[in-house]
DNA sequence: TTCTTAAATGCGAACTGTGTGCATATAGTA
DNA sequence: TACTATATGCACACAGTTCGCATTTAAGAA
């Protein structure tokens, strides 16, 4: 589960990821960062955008792609690309791993999956390829959207 | 490993999962369905286009997304979806398993993966989601663009 | 504090892959 | 052969993302 304290670590880490290739900290840079540190819900760069104007009004959707852009540069959030609603973005847990998505109201869960590397490795044997990276998406119907169906 | 046969097999059967819903053989549908039963290495939207090209040269693309979208709906192709870079199909197993990609050449595998129906009833315990779908992708590189490296 | 300047922003326009509207052509049937 | 609804080809629309460029501004120096 995600906590305050998780947020303000992630912040502060990305924060700190910047500043270390003597990027500027904008102010609406630094607000963007807040949104993707302390979201929990895989939010769209529209979202973050949306969310981000609350507080600073004038910042237009460029920056918040740039921005993002320069985060996943860094390693420091995971894109979630869909070729079909837009891209989803992770500043929580920057690193892949496996995603729970209900395909009626679109949350993204986190689901815990022992085995990951066993199986990875695994293929890694089979197939020859050096594996890299991976994407793994589970879609089906979740507890609430399945109380709602009947 | 995929056969002539199996090709034959898929061609027919997308045929007939086709005349049974009243839709019409056209020559370019025809050749279109025969590119996608035929190809083994998960061709793009304008790979497809092209290859029909070469027989049918009128064909045009949009003849192409329609005829894509058709199979979609029934359950003929696999769909994998990449934000970047465009979307691939599969006409010789259109049901969701596991993929490894080649980040060089974007060659794209059907590796062997056993245990996955453990693997998502565990996730349907854990998470409370009825799992109606998944997409598993690794990405790494592949044997043959490793040696190219080095 | 003020000055300096490279980086960041805001705006609009471009881009890419995919879908649509409409006029024309044609598969399937009588 | 004629008929009619479906399929096609073309151009254009669309959505999400990126880019070009003029303007602003963060961060360090004086």
């Amino acid at each position: 589960m995600n906590t305050v304290s998780d947020s303000r670590k992630r912040f502060k880490e990305m924060v700190e990821a910047l500043r270390e290739q003597d990027y500027r900290l904008t102010p609406q840079r630094l607000e963007i960062i807040r949104v993707l540190a302390q979201s929990r819900d895989h939010p769209s760069a529209e979202e973050v955008f949306e969310e981000v104007r609350n507080n600073f009004p004038t910042t237009s959707l460029a920056t918040v792609y740039r921005n993002i852009l320069k985060l996943k540069e860094l390693g420091q959030i995971l894109e979630l690309g869909f070729p079909e609603g837009g891209n989803r973005y992770d500043g929580n847990r920057p690193f892949p791993h496996p995603h729970v998505i209900c395909i009626r109201c679109r949350r993204i869960m986190d689901p815990d999956l022992e085995n990951l590397e066993d199986l990875t490795s695994r293929l890694a044997e089979t197939t020859g390829f050096k594996i890299v990276n991976h994407r793994l998406d589970f879609f089906g119907i979740c507890p609430g959207c399945q109380d709602k169906a009947e």
